[in-house]
DNA sequence: TTGCGTGCAAAGGTTTTGCATGGCA
DNA sequence: TGCCATGCAAAACCTTTGCACGCAA
């Protein structure tokens, strides 16, 4: 679909550019600003967000709530139509995917036995990473 | 620990009570207050705020990040010391308890696999509820 | 030329903080 | 009496919106 009466403008393309650059990284609207600014385009914070959303909404996009109260949004890549989940260190704040047969087998066990459709792209599962939890036995 | 330096106030003991007389309900800082309100209790929200975050710290009510930005963050009475995932509807926003074998199952291979301590009690499986998600087929 | 995109400023919402007052122990 | 809790107002924070201008097509 050829997005009808959508420009195509220098400001879209840095935005997109930079998080297809970096696939693994989750970033806030606020570094994304930063990050083009440091890479020397100047670019309106309220445009970033707008982009963003944009992007979000087309699905290029993965959206992750914040945790904490006062956080901002993080925003990913979305290289694959495929969604998995992703798992998130409470602790020092590492994502990552998960991709393996249990969380298929899981997801359809939550659609067999209690009726519920598990959106794997938009659910974090918290906890800690090894890592972390070696730390804290400490 | 008796904590030390804490005063017992009408207020504090109002919003717990809120809490734990409705175990299964969710509410926002603000639905607690107006429930306070409601109930012929003058609480003001900044101290609904500072009982809530403080009976969140002391383990005694679990914390729902909002999903949507804008929303405000969801809190619950945790009458229990075992944790249990939850399953939220994107749609209609309701929001379940998940206790099953699978959960535990699941939980133990992120463990055994992946190095990673899943902490229940902060996360949110996000997907679609039956109903809606018959609605949504229509 | 048309109309979407941009960006500044201002508003929207939730949550926190400053500070004088009130109340528990 | 000492110290913590309260609550109002104001701030901080992320995010959205209004609006005049700029720019792609």
């Amino acid at each position: 679909m050829p997005q009808r009466g959508r420009y195509q403008t220098r400001q879209q393309e840095a935005v997109e550019a930079l998080f297809c650059a970096a696939p693994h990284r989750c970033l806030t609207v606020e570094e994304a600003h930063r990050a083009l600014e440091g890479g020397g385009m100047e670019v309106g914070r309220t445009t970033v967000y707008r982009a963003i959303t944009r992007l979000y909404e087309a699905g290029r996009l993965r959206r992750y709530a914040p945790q904490e109260s006062g956080e901002a949004a993080r925003y990913q890549y979305n290289p694959c139509r495929e969604s998995h989940l992703h798992i998130r260190c409470t602790r020092c704040g590492a994502m990552e995917h998960l991709h393996c047969g249990e969380v298929e087998a899981f997801a359809r066990h939550l659609g067999h036995d209690h009726g519920f459709t598990l959106d794997e792209a938009q659910t974090v599962l918290y906890g800690l990473c090894d890592a972390c939890r070696q730390q804290s036995v400490k």
